[in-house]
This record gives C-alpha cells, sequence and structure tokens, in this order.
DNA sequence: CGATTTGTTGGAGCA
DNA sequence: TTGCTCCAACAAATC
C-alpha cells in the first residue's frame, strides 16, 4: 500500500499545539503533508469583516506559516487563491492526495461547505478525516446529551458536559513536518462571483483575492492587505500563535488573577491594562486553543491554595458560555442567527427588522426602516455620536481596536435594544460583525439575544443606565476621555451626563454640548463640540419597558406561524412600540426574493414613520440577485462535476 | 404538583 | 466603601 499524500485544510485552527485533527493527519505517517489555506469566498465577500479582523487574520497566517517552516525548512502554509467547493476536486487530483484532514466546524454555512467538499473527496477517491478540536465539547454530543435540544443555559452544558466526560488534555505541537509534495498547480483558476460583496466598504484598492492561484509571485505566500486591496487597520492588538502563547504565559504567571477571576468584577473602563484577558480573538481564529487555556486555569486553580472562583463567573466558567452558545448555534442551524423562524428566540417587534428572503426563510441583509427617528438613533449608535458619554467611548473603541470589554459589549448592547433604542438586535449584531477581532457567530448572535431579552436571558427590566453603570469602575471618567477626548477637561460630576454643565463651564473646558454630533455640526470653528444626548434616557426606557413587557405577555417566538405570515400585527395595538400599525401589512419585515435590496447603504428614511410598510412592497427591482447574510454560496460558485 | 429558588455582570436608597 | 432591600416582576430548575 503506497503512503499517504495528506492535504491538512486549516481554517479557523491557525495554530500548532494542541490541534486534534493536524495530530490525525500526523499520525497517518504521510509521504507528503501540505498545509493549505484555501480563500473561502464566503468569508471574503458575505461575512463582515472590518480591516481590523482582517490583518488579524493575516497575522495568524503569517506565524502559522513561519512556525511550520521553522519545522520543515521545505514547508509553510500554502495559500491556494480559490474557493475549496470549486479547487478541492481539482487539487485532489493533481496533487494524487490519498487523505483530507481539517477541524470539525458546525457553524451553519461551514457545515454546508464541509458536506460538499467531503462528498467532492469521496468522489475523487479521498479519505476524509475530521476531528473535533474548536471548543471543548463537541457541539453536536452537547446536543445530543442535552436530550438533542440547544444549550439554553450554562446547567445545560454543565450537565451534557459531565455526560460526555472529561475535557482531553492537550496535544503538544508537533516537532517535526513531513515535506509537502510537489506543488505544481496544472489546472486552471475558477474566480468565485464577487457580486453582491458586503466588504466592498473594506477595501480601497482593487481587490486581489483570486488573481492567481498561488499569489502574485506563484509563492502561495500569505497576501498582503494591499494585494487584498483593503484599508489599513487600526487596531493595536496583533494575532498569531505566538503572541497568544506569550499572552497566555502572562495571565497563567499571575496565579491570583487566574484563580480568583470573577468576570462580573472586572472593569469595563479600564484600558491599560485591560481587565480581561484579551485571548477571544485567538480563540476565534484557533491561534489558542481552548483546551490549553482550560487546562492551563485548572491546573493552577487545583493547586491555589486560597478560595478560587467558579464557573460560571471563573475564567473556566468563560469557555462554557462559549461552548453553550456553539451548542444552540449546532443545534438550530441558520435560524440560530436571526428571529425569523427561530424556536427558541423570542419575538419583538422591534424597530429597523430584518428583511427576510421568502423563498429560503432566511434574513437578506438589509431592513425596513420603519421609523426615521429610529435609523437615527441607529446611525448615531453605530458611529460613537448619541451624546452619551459611555455609548460614545465604547462604540469609538469598538470602531478602533476591535475588541471592547464584556460589560461595554452588555452596556451598548442594551442600549440599542431594550434599553434605549428599541431597535432590532440583528442590526447591533451586524455591527459587531464587521468590528470585533474576536467575532463568533455563535457567541455574538447568542450575546445579542441574551442582552436583548430574547433568548438566554428574560430580566428585561434589569436595564443598563449609560450614566449610573461605568461609575461602579471609573468615577473620573478616565475611559470616557481616552475615546472621548472632547471631554476630556469635564470634571467628573457632568462626565457622563455633559449636557448637565454649566454653559460657563463648557466654554472654559473648550467644548460646547450641542448639534448631533454629525460632520456639519460644529462650533464655528471655535472649540470643539460634543452632541446633545439624542434622547431622554429615563423617558426612552419607560418606552422600552412597556414595549418589553407587552411583548412577553404576548409570548410569540421567531417560528410561531403568526410571525412566519405577518398575522403577529393583530395581536398588538396599533400605537404600541416598534412597527405593528395595521393588520394586513406584510409578514414581519419579510420580502419578496426580487425586492430584497443589495445594499446596506439603500435605507432610504420615509417621509412618514410607520407610513412605508402600508404599500407594502417598495417599488420591484427584477432580477435582483439575492444576498443573504448566513447563507449559503447558491450562484457565487459553481461546482463543476469531474469526469 | 405548586411553591420556592436560582439565574455570570441593574439601579436607587439606605444603613 | 460595602451590603442590604425593594423595585415590578421573567421563567427554568429544583424542591
Amino acid at each position: 500500500m503506497p503512503k499517504p499524500r495528506v492535504v491538512y485544510w486549516f481554517r479557523t485552527d491557525l495554530r500548532l499545539h494542541d490541534s486534534p485533527a493536524l495530530q490525525a493527519a500526523l499520525d497517518l505517517k504521510p509521504e507528503c503533508l501540505y498545509p493549505i489555506w484555501t480563500w473561502d469566498p464566503h468569508y471574503v465577500y458575505r461575512a463582515r469583516v472590518g480591516p481590523n479582523r482582517w490583518q488579524f487574520l493575516l497575522d495568524c497566517q503569517n506565524d502559522l506559516s513561519n512556525a511550520i517552516t521553522k519545522l520543515n525548512s521545505k514547508s509553510k502554509l500554502f495559500l491556494i487563491r480559490e474557493a475549496p467547493q470549486t479547487l478541492f476536486p481539482k487539487l485532489l487530483k493533481a496533487w494524487k492526495i490519498t487523505h483530507l484532514v481539517f477541524e470539525k466546524d458546525t457553524d451553519a454555512y461551514a457545515r454546508e461547505r464541509d458536506e460538499s467538499v467531503m462528498e467532492i473527496a469521496k468522489e475523487v477517491g479521498v479519505e476524509v478525516i475530521v476531528k473535533m478540536g474548536r471548543t471543548l465539547y463537541d457541539p453536536d454530543e452537547l446536543v445530543k446529551h442535552n436530550h438533542n435540544k440547544p444549550t439554553m443555559s450554562i446547567s445545560q452544558v454543565q450537565n451534557a458536559g459531565s455526560k460526555i466526560g472529561d475535557i482531553a488534555r492537550p496535544i503538544p505541537a508537533p516537532k517535526s513536518l513531513p515535506n509537502p509534495g510537489d506543488t505544481k498547480l496544472d489546472f486552471e483558476q475558477e474566480k468565485p462571483v464577487a457580486d453582491p460583496d458586503f466588504n466592498a466598504k473594506q477595501r480601497e484598492g482593487k481587490e486581489g483575492t483570486y488573481n492567481k492561484l498561488s499569489g502574485p509571485k506563484g509563492d502561495f505566500a500569505v497576501p498582503t492587505i494591499s494585494e487584498l486591496g483593503l484599508k489599513k487597520a487600526t487596531t493595536p492588538h496583533r494575532g498569531g500563535e505566538t503572541i497568544a502563547l506569550e499572552m497566555l504565559d502572562e495571565i497563567m504567571a499571575n496565579e491570583d488573577y487566574t484563580a480568583t477571576f470573577e468576570k462580573p468584577k472586572t472593569a469595563p473602563t479600564a484600558f491599560e491594562p485591560q481587565a480581561t484577558t484579551l485571548l477571544s480573538p485567538h480563540l476565534h481564529f484557533g491561534s489558542l486553543s481552548c483546551r490549553e487555556f482550560y487546562w492551563r486555569v485548572q491546573d493552577i486553580v487545583t493547586a491555589y491554595k486560597g478560595k478560587a472562583s467558579q464557573p460560571p463567573t471563573s475564567l473556566t466558567g468563560q469557555l462554557l458560555f462559549r461552548d453553550m452558545y456553539f451548542g444552540a448555534q449546532a443545534s438550530l442551524g441558520y435560524s440560530f442567527a436571526q428571529t425569523y423562524n427561530n424556536s427558541h428566540c423570542r419575538f419583538i417587534p422591534w424597530h429597523l427588522p430584518s428583511k427576510v428572503d421568502t423563498t429560503s426563510s432566511l434574513i437578506t441583509g438589509s431592513y425596513l426602516v420603519d421609523d426615521s427617528k429610529a435609523e437615527e438613533y441607529f446611525i448615531r449608535w453605530r458611529e460613537g455620536r448619541t451624546g452619551f458619554p459611555w455609548i460614545d467611548a465604547l462604540m469609538r473603541q469598538l470602531k478602533a481596536e476591535g475588541w471592547i470589554h464584556h460589560l461595554g459589549r452588555h452596556a451598548v448592547a442594551c442600549f440599542l435594544t431594550r434599553g434605549g433604542c428599541y431597535v432590532d438586535w440583528e442590526r447591533g449584531a451586524e455591527v459587531f460583525e464587521e468590528w470585533l477581532l474576536d467575532h463568533e457567530t455563535a457567541c455574538n448572535v447568542g450575546n445579542w439575544q441574551w442582552l436583548s431579552c430574547t433568548a438566554f436571558f428574560t430580566q428585561f427590566y434589569r436595564c443598563y443606565s449609560p450614566i449610573a453603570f461605568p461609575q461602579k469602575w471609573d468615577k473620573e471618567g478616565a475611559f470616557v476621555k481616552r475615546y472621548v477626548p472632547e471631554l476630556e477637561k469635564f470634571s467628573a460630576k457632568y462626565i457622563y451626563e455633559p449636557w448637565k454643565a454649566p454653559i460657563a463651564d463648557q466654554r472654559g473646558w473648550g467644548c460646547m454640548i450641542k448639534g448631533d454630533g454629525s460632520p456639519g455640526s460644529t462650533n464655528g470653528g471655535k472649540g470643539k463640540v460634543y452632541p446633545k444626548p439624542m434622547f431622554d434616557f429615563p423617558t426612552q426606557r419607560e418606552i422600552c419597558l412597556r414595549g418589553m413587557k407587552n411583548a412577553y405577555s404576548i409570548r410569540l417566538y421567531g417560528n410561531d406561524p403568526k410571525v412566519l405570515d405577518g398575522s403577529w400585527r393583530k395581536l398588538f395595538d396599533d400605537n404600541a412600540e416598534g412597527p405593528t400599525e395595521g393588520n394586513d401589512g406584510l409578514p414581519g419585515a419579510m420580502v419578496d426574493h426580487e425586492d430584497a435590496t443589495g445594499e446596506e447603504e439603500n435605507h432610504e428614511v420615509p417621509p412618514s414613520p410607520k407610513a412605508q410598510k402600508k404599500g407594502g412592497k417598495e417599488g420591484s427591482k427584477k432580477g435582483h440577485k439575492r444576498d443573504a447574510t448566513q447563507g449559503t454560496l447558491d450562484g457565487m460558485v459553481t461546482r463543476k462535476r469531474q469526469k
């Protein structure tokens, strides 16, 4: 029997330490091993990925490629610029591959992709080996041991986990790697269809992801930001396994911190240094193994003389939440990431609801502007000019650095949804998806559902105040002053509500509180301005609470027939909060296939709020392409059957 | 079964 | 400064 020729396909496991799948590849004792990456058009065009996360990904790839070369000077991470669905049929033949090995991925799209790749491999007689490695427990196993239901609470995860058994100890990094074989590519490159391109706005140069199979120099190198045409990153946080392991070492060196960590007690206002580990982006890209993290912490906790913290607030508890969200997503699939058709997400008639493609039941990536005020609130929230310094500082930090503290995420998420703007959580989740370095669909979606009280959490009367909450840690407002420098001279008394500062003080502190923070609102060239608050918070909080109480009493979930067909409106008063008016509008914000508007920027503000949906359709745009956020790649990659 | 407790991370007022 | 109750009140888990 000939020796195996193996392709190891890296995805969200960009590391050498503790990779069960890589270990399985090496256990084959292959004649040659090709470590590869393929550019998935779902990531390039359909996921929302800002410059900071692109940079972090390229960092991870560079670091991994260098680490591979250190183990074998003939090897590296081979980046091949084509969609896996079209590349593999050709590549597996060209390189005479016998085995394809990769880490299991239970994200909704990834499952579909991997299914089709496995089918391809079968057709060309290549054996596929898949190993779980991304989470503490295999999400499918968690679900199985949770009575085949999505894991919706930490206790469910703990119960299911205890039935699965012990969490595996990490596997050491390999000490050597086999040579790759001949890397000739004697086939044509097939380019995916770039349209629609959700990431067009992330680019300033020419998009060159798919210019040549082996890259511009033909050496399979990690692409540069300029090759991909991307804007420059602004984050100080960098990727790669080397950095991740250094960070882990540094954190573990502080045994008190590691053993007594309690998430709710860490300060979201800390910035030098941050109060939490900042390892989440590494967990996302796999530059740090969650089992490595788990056992390093657990061993310190076991040996700790004092009183150690416990899950769920402890460091290991944080990993259990991650597993919980993966378990929920693994069970619910595409519907997990949206309200529509989601059996476990409560239906609330938020403003700015997602449009839904009637043929797929998936949200399209664009939304209905049912209310011009809500649209203004959303845009000001996104741009960090709400007039609430705590919220604005967080949103500016998020955009610039790609990371904010977990409690800061709570504050801005509550503010956008149930505790302020009454805007659909899906709007906020999309912004986080674009800007977060650590964006993980399962965790992001789960946390937005949590904070909006649509799943996982229900106590909507527990509402974060943008004024009182940050004072728990930062009375002086040092955090605000760091990210909203306009206010750097403001006294502690007014730092969280600067609109209350006397005009004379505002003048003395060199910043007037006026306008809405848009580029046009200045002080006529005389000093700085910071916007007035966009609403009275106590009033808005009351409106939201009333809306939530009402929606909760109606008790609809995303898969209720009344939600699916639009008759939910009959259950809400015409003057209830949200797009509730009338009894015969379109179902939710459902749109016909052809009516899906492509671009996020397409939202014309309606002349009068609530008027728009009366007519229903906004004019037919025949032949418009489909643009599902979480959707499949229909029409993007065409799989050619091999003879 | 109904009652009680618990749930990672609220706020205001008070001792 | 910390810890307590109440606010107006959800729902799953547990007793």
